[in-house]
DNA sequence: CTGTTAGCGCATTCAA
DNA sequence: TTGAATGCGCTAACAG
């Protein structure tokens, strides 16, 4: 590979002028500029980057860390920090940090170690305290998908309380009364969320919460199987569930109709993400979105902000969910109203926004 | 953040043997050793990776480029390359290709420019011989997902075409004879290769291949819709449809569905992959699987063996793909074996492997 | 506008 | 076993 050095000597320029034409051609005549072009041209000539960031001590490039590196969600954050950060010239770095403490740290820890100019985090054990107590040791950082008290000029959040109460708001308002909920784990903060949103719902339409009808997911398929299964044994006129995502939603869809059960007549079950196969289930699942390509591009944009300094960006840093009305939720079959889910929310569930 | 100098003084040694204890702790006594080793400590000293690859030359680091960043095929590449190669120590940078040849190479030269040690390739636009001119020139790398004549140790391949023959083998053993078949875009090999395996099993079977069968799709859902609603209105007496990918059949499904007519009873569908939401769609896709996760693996374990030179490695170049039954095929209702195809065809359709 | 010079943080000779 | 010296390829003052 050529070097900067032995592109001046065939330009018979000096080295430091070869340099300029790559970052500040205006200080450079068009004529040695053109010298120069011709010379990289020539030589096949690509800046090393490792020496770049090792001698400007910046990068170019941001680290991302997510819990994962596929699947609907994480795959999509993924994809549309990058198209957005490639978009602005920028390059960025993944890693996973799998839900485990220890990993995220060792994986912020090889982010910063590669010089990144600034961090996208979607962390998932590591506490609030955590970045509260780094917020200014550490590099620049947003958090994506968490709200930190403290720290809100750096979260990029989802009101997941709301998504929750949106959902269980429209099964009530279309005539249901015993009303299911398969949550996430409850010691993550949106799990938490979408529980109390569902439970705001039930207390405004002044319903008991029933501790009976809340089972604990892990907001994998199979939990959602195995909540399902536990409700059922209840015994108890469930007419709907709502899941707190779209992974226990299948799951719990697949049981309903294996106990000779259809959905939405005998049972309405509502997602919560959205996530791109949502729509291929039979039925196609009504759903509360979770916008994680806006969200994900709004940290990316963040970053670009306050870190590289554009200045035409407006950020946002709270996002809100919204109802996806498909065919897996209908009034239940003792209800009184008779229209159709899909028209009977779509201008109520948004009330609560 | 500490340098090795820093970290030198303070524990009354030279740098040269600070940079010992990191890379070659052997050559260091003991007791110097401890001296260091509690200096680092207490300085909360991290290497600087970046100026590690400069001096060094390698950045034990593999750069990674794929279509895209996100789906359940390219999210599972991305994942299990990154497992692998973590769990070995190494870093991984990903980019994505957007399946344009520019884009690929200006990929490539990044992952090049970021003094990666070694690239795993899932291209899609960039020809074969781009790469065989490039063998000697360009840094150690592996082709996932394509098979390029002369380069046959550096690609990790799929035998496309006898996926293609396994899904209409058992279709065609348990009785059907009017047979579609949804291809994705023709231009690529993988696609040409799982049409004609699907050719050959007619052929073998003595029926004729129908131009009228055929269309073309593009791997997307939409494609897949758009196909098979021009396949219903032939008007034929088609019992099976067998589709390129997953992400067709869905579309597919739901086409047939919307039309009045019931899977499998009425038409029987196939898919390609064995993505995870598959048997999410109901009923569950019958499917051929495309070993993805072991291919992206054995990707990894390739540049573990020949550029990280880690010994007890075996590599396998050519996977094969294997059939899923599942629900979505059943023998057509005029069949003459009542068998259902779990049966029928669990023994016979891996007979071309 | 251009050239000279001095590092960036580390690995790696070569001597000692 | 250790230290001193050199350079990886480039950027960034500082002069000119």
């Amino acid at each position: 590979m050529a070097t900067i050095y032995e592109v001046s000597k065939l330009a018979g320029v000096s080295l430091a002028t070869v340099s300029r034409v790559m970052n500040d051609p205006s200080k450079v005549s068009e004529k040695t500029q053109k010298k120069v072009l011709a010379a990289m041209q020539q030589l096949d000539y690509r800046p090393n980057t490792i020496a770049q960031s090792l001698a400007s001590n910046r990068s170019n490039c941001v680290g991302v860390l997510v819990s994962e590196l596929h699947g609907p969600i994480f795959g999509t954050m993924v994809s549309s920090i990058e198209e957005e950060l490639t978009r602005a010239g920028k390059f960025t770095i993944f890693t996973a940090g799998h839900s485990d403490a220890a990993t995220e740290r060792k994986g912020i820890e090889f982010l910063a170690g590669r010089k990144c100019d600034a961090l996208i985090l979607h962390v998932e054990a590591l506490h609030n305290e955590f970045f509260a107590e780094r917020q200014n040791r550490l590099l620049p950082f947003v958090l994506l998908n968490r709200f930190a008290p403290g720290l809100e000029e750096n979260c990029i959040s989802l009101n997941n309380e709301l998504g929750g109460y949106q959902a269980t708001r429209m099964l009530l308002d279309i005539g249901h009364h015993q009303i299911a909920y398969i949550s996430g784990p409850l010691e993550w903060s949106d799990a938490k969320a979408r529980l109390s949103g569902h439970q705001r719902a039930l207390a405004e339409a002044r319903i008991e919460f029933e501790d009976d009808l809340l089972v604990e997911g892990d907001y994998h398929e199979s939990g959602g199987v195995r909540a399902m299964q536990r409700l059922l044994e209840l015994g108890r006129p469930i007419t709907a569930v709502v899941c707190a995502n779209d992974e226990m939603a299948a799951g719990a869809m697949e049981v309903i109709r294996n106990s000779g059960r259809s959905i939405p007549e005998d049972i309405s079950v509502v997602g919560f993400d959205n996530v791109r196969w949502s729509k291929f289930l039979y039925p196609k699942l009504t759903t509360v979105e979770y916008p994680v390509a806006e969200m994900s591009r709004m940290a990316a944009k963040w970053v670009l902000k306050n870190v590289y300094r554009e200045p035409q960006v407006d950020l946002q840093y709270v996002f809100h969910p919204r109802l996806i009305c498909r065919a897996s939720a209908a009034a239940p079959a003792q209800g009184q109203k008779p229209a159709p889910a899909q028209v009977a929310t779509g201008k109520k569930a948004g009330a609560g926004s």
